[in-house]
DNA sequence: ATGCCTAGTGTAAACGTTTTCCGTGGGGTA
DNA sequence: TACCCCACGGAAAACGTTTACACTAGGCAT
């Protein structure tokens, strides 16, 4: 027996399709079609019809039958560095209400600074044929977007730009904000300021990096190479680099770190260790996560504005599936600023003879 | 003109498709699908040419398609609360990883405890067909459910289980853990213990607080009302929450939260009053987010494993796709218990005289 | 009045798979 | 040697849309 569109199955209620629809509001299953996609030339004696079976039914299109004709499948791709960094959930939620306005639908790839996790996402992406890619991690291989280049997908993400043909970045400038955070704390008089990176095999972490050499040496400081570690821009990873700065016989006055989540776990050492922030240590991160304001003492870290990073993505994005050809590759700039709350405070005025219980005095409120 | 199957464009490459591989492995189409699809009635001779064909095309299957045709997305729906509060990334990271490994995708929704915003939620899922749907928020609306039902596609939801056919429930034990916590704080010699709830909108934060009273109870503790307070499981709520703790003329000497980030932010606001944890405030939360480990000082609180959560919830949902038609509904238990760290110690013997500048002693380490 | 154009609708092809059904060929048995 | 069965491969239908093209009718200009 051949399949029939109807199976004698009498349990099962009859699907509703365009066919249904077409049938119930009396046109053919074109201008069903073309009603549902909003095409301006359907008569609106019909289009009034096919409306009203569409909500009697209760009908919606399949969107894989959509996307197999139309070879698009209005699916977004987000790769992120590490979920569990709440810095990029803050991220996910703003690009999700954007992409779902424009009738999107995302799909979420976390690559945890692994390469090989990196290729697979970019494979799931290739494999559902979503119509462009935000890579908003740091460092991609080149041949992952030739990959993409080669399906002609488009793609944007976040700096360092590698330059090529037909990709957008997203150029973050670190510069302003760490600057500002390098003055913030030679202003209260350190001199002696470290830098706790994120994973340096990651091109943007050494983009950071970067910037705050950069402006150290434009605020006349010079840097200690003991006082820049590695981290991994994760809390161990800070936890761990603020040890290793311990264990060190000097210390600086204050650290930099390449984000917030990485200042969490220096100020968790700093705890262990007995040491007051920003009595003993001052502190600066990079992100400004919502919990930056809520952690004790609340920390002064530097902006960087997760829904202005969402909407240019998607909007760049999406201004590129148009059929106006706008190909042109782009720079978007991204701004960052200094936030000051109260883990930066004036350092103290020697740095060996730490008392191992520090003295009592009145807390900041 | 019709439309041709390939259009006189001589500049992209030909696509490689299923027909492709065949042509070149010298096989029918059928084949091909056979051999990727791994039935095991294909030569095995063939087989090789088919794989050898499909590694030198660096072919893939079309999703879309393959849905089409089959009726399964192999997308799973995901939705919670709220994506900013770290414990859901923590269990995405999870679900996430299992379903890739299994060839699941993963669509994320996130109702942000609107009811909406959640209908929204389950629209989506159902128009892109997924093959299952795991409700991790907390509190349902049950005509959604009835979408689902109607449409066959399995669901899992965390309690509390409004009892329907064919759902599947993960209990979450809640009392197990709240009670030990509740028992911590007696032993300390805490009699007087607040609770800041979820929004209580939500079934689950009711049964949570639910929880709580039964586990006062059970330990001879009669509960004040002035001290259940309804916060949002936010940071925001938290703080806000124990603003109006504090503003009452008699204090708890302990709180429990309703989750951790609830009690992040009550550990804000008790630094903002100029209070010590745990010298002059106890403080218990629930989740055990890995931050948890990292505040200052860090947070006792009630562990609910979310690697559990996400296997157990993906392993259910999995199980119902098979063709066994393992439909039964069924609970999974998923256990809870206290991570004892910093923030719970011994009360203060009087409550009214606290002074306004706490004495200075000794941090713990 | 005739012809032409336009607006609007319908028919059918196409998208890239999976899967059913049928045909073929080879091996085993009587 | 003849028959049957089994294992496997291929042709083609089906999935639910979009869209190119054909066709019809009505309006307007000549």
């Amino acid at each position: 027996m051949k399949r029939t569109r109807k199976p004698n199955d009498l349990t099962t209620p009859p699907k509703i399709d365009i066919r249904g629809v077409a049938s119930l509001a009396r046109v053919s299953i074109a201008t069903v079609s073309r009603t549902i996609n909003h095409v301006p030339t359907v008569d609106p004696v019909l289009a009034a019809r096919v409306w009203k079976a569409v909500t009697d039914l209760n009908y919606f299109p399949n969107t894989q039958a959509r996307a197999l004709v139309s070879g698009k499948s209005r699916l977004l791709g987000l790769v992120v560095s590490e979920i569990t960094n709440p810095f990029f959930p803050e991220l996910i939620q703003e690009f999700e209400q954007i992409a779902v306005a424009r009738g999107y639908e995302i799909l979420i790839g976390s690559t945890n600074y692994e390469t090989k996790t990196m290729e697979l996402c970019a494979r799931r992406m290739l494999e559902r044929q979503v119509d462009g890619v935000a890579i908003m991690t740091f460092g991609i291989e080149d041949f992952l977007l030739d990959r993409f280049a080669a399906d002609n997908i488009p793609f944007v993400f976040i700096d360092p730009a590698p330059s090529r043909p037909l990709n957008s970045v997203l150029a973050v400038d670190y510069r302003a904000g760490i600057y500002e955070g390098v003055q913030h704390l030679a202003v209260l008089g350190h001199r002696n300021i470290g830098f706790i990176s994120g994973p340096l095999t990651r091109r943007s972490a050494q983009s950071r990096k970067a910037a705050f050499l950069s402006c150290l040496q434009s605020t006349g400081i010079k840097p200690n190479p003991d006082w820049l570690i590695e981290g991994n821009h994760a809390l161990d990873g800070g936890r761990d680099a603020m040890q290793k700065i311990l264990a060190l016989p000097n210390w600086p006055t204050a650290v930099m770190c390449s984000n917030d989540m990485t200042a969490i776990g220096v100020q968790h050492a700093l705890f262990e260790a007995n040491l007051r922030v920003p009595d003993d240590f001052s502190l600066i991160g990079f992100d400004d996560i919502h919990l930056a304001e809520y952690t004790i003492p609340p920390l002064t870290t530097v902006r960087m504005s997760c829904r202005d990073l969402a909407t240019k993505a998607i909007d760049n994005l999406l201004s590129r599936l148009k059929p106006i050809d706008n190909n042109a590759e782009s720079v978007t700039k991204i701004s960052t600023r200094l936030i000051v709350r109260q883990t930066t405070g004036l350092p103290r005025n020697t740095l060996q003879d730490l008392p191992q219980m520090p003295a009592n005095k009145p807390r900041k409120r």
